[in-house]
DNA sequence: TTCTTTGCAAACAGTTTGCATCGTC
DNA sequence: GACGATGCAAACTGTTTGCAAAGAA
């Protein structure tokens, strides 16, 4: 009823004819927990922290290789370092907090669908799209 | 009646108290005459081409100096290189062509309204954002 | 056994920096 | 004359790659 086990990004990769080593099972468990959207750095450390020895190179490889599979997406942010995130079933946009770094997604059908509407009027079609509004906590 | 000549990147620049230099001058010349957004890159080739010897270091500090004074504007688009446009009075989004790599701006006050509005929901004020659409032209 | 993945080090691309010199104000 | 800007080369950061060894399937 919940969420089922097969659908781990471990078991998308092992369907999309990857090898499952031990340095993966590591980068995709850390992929997988994670809530931000992290950059090749921070997975390393992370893997690193489970697993010494993983070196980062393979951690690039495997980031590459899980994209052209698209198990997981590519993001570049204005801090200029790409960072990751296992791919979303659903479309969303993110919030950067510009004082912590903290990324969080969000969703709205209307900014979609007034999208649809202004590419059409100058005579395009989306092919995809990218919404990031740098933002600050309000305090109270 | 119609923009003045001083406004010119290059009167704003001396405004902002900045040298001006043999190099400034041509490297203010080509941002002011360019419609797309160069990178660095395409920025020396063409300063280049008019003033042959100006070293690419002088192109990235210069830029990085017009940013500071806020004089042009950085952007990072999905491609990774940084590129500048003059800093727009009005703000503006883009639409990047995915077939000839063509970035247009655009406006949408409603897009801008209704980001706003989400950010206020979740507790953010927005500092600053990004719509990037990637869009192919539509065949007729 | 085959074909993919890894580690390592070297190579790259884009960008920044130290320093002596030069040029604008 | 003072201080900001430039050229040049070296340094740095993020990322990729060639190759031989290791390991999944």
């Amino acid at each position: 009823m919940t969420g089922s086990q097969d659908d781990t990004l471990l078991e998308r990769s092992r369907r999309s004819g990857l090898r499952i080593t031990g340095q993966r099972r590591v980068i995709l468990e850390v992929l997988e927990g994670a809530t931000d959207h992290p950059d090749v750095e921070e997975l390393h450390r992370k893997v690193s922290a489970i697993e010494p020895g993983v070196n980062i190179a393979t951690v690039y490889r495997t980031m590459n290789t899980l994209a052209e599979h698209g198990l997981i997406e590519r993001h570049t942010f204005e801090d200029g370092r790409t960072r990751f995130e296992p791919a979303p079933t659903d479309h969303h946009d993110h919030f950067i907090d510009v004082d912590t770094g903290e990324v969080i997604e969000f969703v709205s059908d209307e900014i979609e669908r007034l999208q649809e509407d202004i590419a059409r009027k100058h005579g395009f079609e989306i092919v995809s799209h990218k919404l990031e509004l740098y933002v600050r906590r309000i305090k109270d």
